[in-house]
DNA sequence: AAGCGGTGATGAAACGATTCATCGACCTGA
DNA sequence: TCAGGTCGATGAATCGTTTCATCACCGCTT
């Protein structure tokens, strides 16, 4: 039965074991633990020692339970395999890191079920509070977390809602400056590729039409290819569609939501022997880091997206220590262009 | 005072609550929590509208205390910036979401200190279990935390320690296709670029001496370019590197131990007008959805990404939920070699 | 009518840490 | 010598849930 042996682990240790080791009461073991200095250095070593010999470690269920809060914030993304929710999440877990904090990282899919599934699992979590790239800032089961008293901050969103923070970027700026320069290129008919679900995406629409307009040029022009998601696959798809178009109408210069849309655009571009930038320009959005490595350097909208992460961590950590001198507040960064060889063709 | 009634939230409603708001008592509503089946209809729907009207809400902490098992499971990797494990993860989830539990995702960055206070933290929260990517598989502190009773799964690691399941792909063959594949194209002076802290690169590293012996080659002909971390960054330095050495004496193809690594050594070789594949070819490895995107489509060694996670979560499950009949294994699935631009030029 | 089995509800104990009012020991100054 | 004060240790109460032994009640049999 040597086999079971592996498996009969006596129960973990508690603070009333090291107690009776250490010869002292349990709130002293608590004491070591929390407030070291309050007690005397003789019974802290032979404590600590306690500890070690018994391998003991904090249970934190127990812990939060008592103290009414964790040690834990739910971060939810519209999707982990975008590298541009990855960065987001390293300056969130830089803050979070340095504050003890751990973060539970859940992935909504874009999925309004799997949303409130996770928040419902978080609220159950009695998290201290929540980041969140919401699908809808105005969803009910939303609502009713801050109902309940439960920290948000919104992420990449700018909060339409008066009682919460939120950190976002200029998403109509961002779509401003990417027009302006395929403008100043030279395009005329350009192509904005991307969903109308998100308000991101329908901000970054807006700005890339403000920019036609400062232009003198007619708005609906702008000619719209809707796309599911915002994958490099559903980029790919989108390609086909634009060349589906006679020559004539065809768009000279195409923008894309986010850069993962933009690669896939270019590789369905590619694969048709349509040349990016001389045939068709291509900007893209969010400035991944892979964006500089594709097949053609792409031009992107750069969002500071660590330090998103970063503030977006701050600011719920503020609210969450002391809410009563808590201010809900908007951050709103600015985005810049960066421009590589994929708009780099100037038309005559 | 209106700024502070916000703030006024009175403490959640607990069971206590709701017992007493549907007339019944606390065991009742914990039935209905639990099994709604043992609970007469008239009863369970008193107390469901208790709880409807309470916004009640149960507290994880204290469940988790009483039952002794939590809801949630950690992951560490070793860069969330890396797609390779963002898709893993995707594939951890999805198994764990199907069974209602969260993921407390970890960064270590292949840092040791980091590995080990989020294996503090973890421990701490009383996980069901861990999954790991370690940095170093017979580490102390994971040594630890096996002994406590922690069910430990490593991911992407074969593990060389019998009392812990581990799921991953053959790096070894993974390093030989690879090379093989070079040699077939006319290839004697090659580079490996990676680190060799790591026991993934390690594999990648012999299995490729191990192609040259079997091509009748100098397996020491393999020039070994050290990076410190495997990032795209880390890439581009090595480009400059193997372009410092005289072209007699230069590879004419570099096997990159992961796909940053490959980017950022196309990037660095583009940069320095270095035509790939024509001047030297390129082979990445783990084939990221970015690789097919890149500036010159990469060559690179497919793993089974979602899979992989997936499978980790699996194991782990079953040996978090029936230790008894629970036997240790090393799944170890079999890589694959994807063909494309970055190695197509044959060598005359 | 008494006995019996079965169904559902009950409520106290338990989980493991923290908190806080209390107590004891020791020191100081009168 | 004693009152007063300080510092450190104590241990019972508490957090919110689950569990389980117990109980009340109803219908049915004998």
């Amino acid at each position: 039965m040597e086999a079971r042996d592996r498996h009969l682990t006596r129960p973990a240790a508690s603070v009333r074991d090291v107690a009776i080791r250490a010869g002292v009461s349990v709130g002293t073991v608590s004491n070591v633990l929390n407030k070291p200095d309050i007690v005397t250095p003789t019974t802290r070593s032979r404590v600590l020692a306690a500890i070690q010999e018994l391998g003991f470690v904090r249970n934190d269920a127990a812990r939060h339970l008592r103290r009414g809060r964790g040690r834990t914030l739910g971060l939810v993304v519209l999707d982990v395999a975008n590298p541009f929710f990855t960065d987001v999440a390293k300056g969130v877990e830089y803050t979070t890191g340095r504050a003890g904090l751990a973060v539970i990282f859940c992935n909504s899919d874009g999925d309004l079920a799997k949303e409130n599934a996770y928040l419902d699992l978080l609220e159950e979590q009695r998290v201290r509070g929540v980041l969140i790239t919401p699908i809808d800032d105005a969803s009910e089961r939303l609502q009713r977390l801050r109902d309940h008293g439960v920290c948000v901050v919104m992420l990449d969103r700018t909060s339409t809602n008066a009682d919460a923070c939120s950190v976002s970027v200029d998403d109509h700026l961002g779509g401003q400056l990417a027009i302006r320069h395929l403008i100043e290129n030279g395009h005329r008919r350009i192509a904005f590729v991307g969903g109308s679900a998100l308000q991101q995406v329908r901000d970054r629409h807006r700005g890339a039409q403000q920019a036609l307009v400062d232009a003198g040029l007619e708005p609906r022009s702008l000619q719209r290819v809707d796309t599911p998601t915002l994958t490099v696959a559903a980029g790919r798809d989108a390609a086909a569609r634009i060349l589906g178009l006679p020559r004539q109408a065809r768009a000279t210069a195409v923008f894309c939501a986010n850069d993962l849309l933009a690669l896939g655009v270019l590789q369905g571009l590619t694969r048709q022997r349509v040349r990016v930038p001389d045939d068709i320009a291509l900007v893209g959005y969010d400035d991944i880091d892979f964006a500089a490595a594709a097949a053609v350097p792409l031009t992107s909208v750069r969002q500071p997206r660590q330090r998103l992460g970063q503030t977006a961590a701050t600011l719920l950590l503020e609210e969450a220590d002391k809410p009563e001198e808590h201010q809900h507040q908007q951050v709103v960064f600015d985005p810049e262009l960066v421009v590589r060889e994929s708009s780099l063709h100037r038309l005559p």
